[in-house]
DNA sequence: TAATAGAATGTAAAGCTTTACATTTAGCGC
DNA sequence: GCGCTAAATGTAAAGCTTTACATTCTATTA
């Protein structure tokens, strides 16, 4: 298309050197009023912009953040992302954006991509957490802000959620309103993220001399059908349980359809509570306990701790973990008699 | 950090010119066997990559793609994403993800800066497309492709849903079964998408024989408070109807609750069906009826016509609507008689 | 063996900016 | 009017690659 004016064409048409044409659109050094206005005016004139690749280029910096996301199913990773585009927007970076889909192999590739691609800093989402992770982050000459994990023992900086902490303090109000058969619809065996709220969870009850029972506890997959599923494998074992804890929001529901169809009154009969609060918390007529954190702020937080360490010569360690609200709703009431 | 090895130190190393090692790195020419492989082994030992930056900026490209989104609430979006990802991510793109917020000022200053990080193309994906718009992508030297809006008018390429016709060819089911009181739920009144909707379904009444009733249209904001609050409001009007078409599922889910909650039995005196078929949809414990269409296609179609765009020498119209399946589920029955 | 085609390699320009350093200009005091 | 300082401006290098064109081989054919 239209052919890109050039800062050496603006300053031929200024009768100017380039020097001085790069100390006026940078306002980077003295210019006598009248040359500065000159120089202006031939600027707008032509819609003169500088070539950015050549600017970044001579000042090694791009300007650039990039970030690696496991994927973007889930309304939380899409919030993350606007809390740290709010924060790059006001700051003059762009984001870098790729979908890794979980496995080491694509996370390595894209940890290289955006090391090519000379971004000043990298925001990694990524469901857990490894030795090699750390290698691929000690490589890079940028600094990396791990976001959604815990990775304090590694020495990674990184913002998270207080999972074991909200998991527990939840559990804790159900055990207040006097409930003691409490089952738990955990997430993946092998998710960090899933297995620190089930410890939360666990923990709660020890602590109040509860015995933890096997029976009581499933794995499964987040969604809605999952909660469903185990919950009905919960009640096939005709255990008595006046209380569900659910990994989140999807299995939550589920556990309440599977619940409600099978004859078991929410919450008279049995509490139900997901540690999450999504748009799923408000779709049921019966409005769902959980506990509230914002992904938005998540992605704020990690984006500004990442410009932070962009900032400083030495990438020192730092973490945040946010804070949680536990919201008890129309589907968790106290502990009454129950009637087998 | 630690410093990079350039071309140039690679040729010195060889004891060859840059040009060869540039032939070698890019395959970009014929070297002899025995060259290559000394080249190569130096590129192995020095851990050589070659500055993207300067690459770009010989080349005049830089691989790089960029997508202006008002926002990123709700799961539609994020899907698309991951479409163009993939598609991007196959062909050695990367992504510059913009959040808009939807302001038209916002999008034009969006707009200037993929112009100046010198993106190779854009996805655009806008509530509403205005004849200003036009003009920002006239004024772009590289290809534009307008995601979720039917931009033929203006003719600028787009990849859009059929929000009129799965609207009408929902209606038509509900008319099918027998129904002739027919509500709907819209969402706001200056969004295109929206009264794309409606008119499709008011062309299926009218096609029909059906008077179209203006107490049976209200409009909300795709929330499930708001559908609630409009089901209510048509509740009050006390006027028959059999079903309640919604504009998409946060609209349904709300209908079904308010009118349960107003002893209205669905789907046996009203039918439910929201023109969506999201999460919330499986959430319910009566299985939403609804349409289905794939924002991950959404995004993946986009991304495919924006490179080929990319590819081809001139720009030309190209548009693509992409396909829907009706879904008709537990929320909706064959009208029975009306018992008043 | 010389000519020649084709392969292999090198040279240097183009792509465009920032910036350290060099040079020139202007202004002020004496 | 001279000298000095500070301001204004210019020069050129550095940042690094790709690639058109030039040159130098190598091998084949006459």
């Amino acid at each position: 298309m239209r052919k890109d004016i050039n800062i050496s064409e603006v300053a031929k048409k200024a009768g100017v050197s380039i020097a001085t044409v790069s100390r006026v659109f940078n306002n980077s050094g003295p210019v006598k009023e009248s040359t500065r206005k000159a120089i202006q005016k031939i600027i707008e004139e032509t819609g003169y912009l500088p070539n950015v690749l050549a600017r970044e280029l001579a000042e090694k910096r791009t300007n650039l953040v990039g970030m690696i996301v496991h994927n973007l199913s889930g309304e939380g990773m899409s919030r993350a992302i606007e809390g740290v585009n709010r924060v790059l927007d006001s700051n003059s970076y762009s984001l870098l954006m790729t979908c890794s889909n979980g496995s080491l192999e694509s996370e390595r590739k894209h940890f290289e991509l955006l090391r090519l691609k000379r971004v000043d800093g990298i925001i990694f989402a990524t469901r857990s957490f490894k030795e090699e992770h750390k290698d691929m982050i000690e490589k890079l000459p940028v600094p990396v802000v791990v976001m959604l994990q815990n990775t304090e023992n590694a020495g990674v900086p990184f913002v998270a959620f207080a999972n074991t902490a909200f998991a527990k303090g939840a559990t804790q109000k159900l055990i207040e309103l006097g409930h003691r058969e409490v089952a738990f619809l955990g997430g993946p065996e092998d998710s960090v993220n899933a297995n620190e709220r089930k410890r939360g969870f666990i923990e709660a009850l020890e602590d109040a001399g509860i015995a933890v029972e096997e029976d009581f506890i499933c794995h499964g997959n987040y969604h809605i059908e999952s909660g469903y599923e185990q919950m009905k494998t919960i009640l096939k074992r005709k255990k008595i349980f006046t209380a569900v804890v659910a990994v989140n929001d999807g299995m939550a529901i589920g556990a309440l359809n599977c619940l409600q169809d099978h004859d078991v009154k929410v919450p008279e009969e049995v509490s139900v509570l997901g540690l999450d609060d999504t748009v799923l918390a408000k779709a049921s007529r019966l409005k769902l306990s959980g506990v509230h954190y914002s992904y938005n702020d998540l992605g704020f937080e990690a984006a500004q701790m990442l410009l932070k360490q962009m900032q400083s010569e030495v990438y020192d360690f730092e973490k945040k973990v946010l804070p949680y609200e536990i919201h008890l709703r129309e589907s968790v009431q106290a502990r009454t008699h129950y009637k087998n």
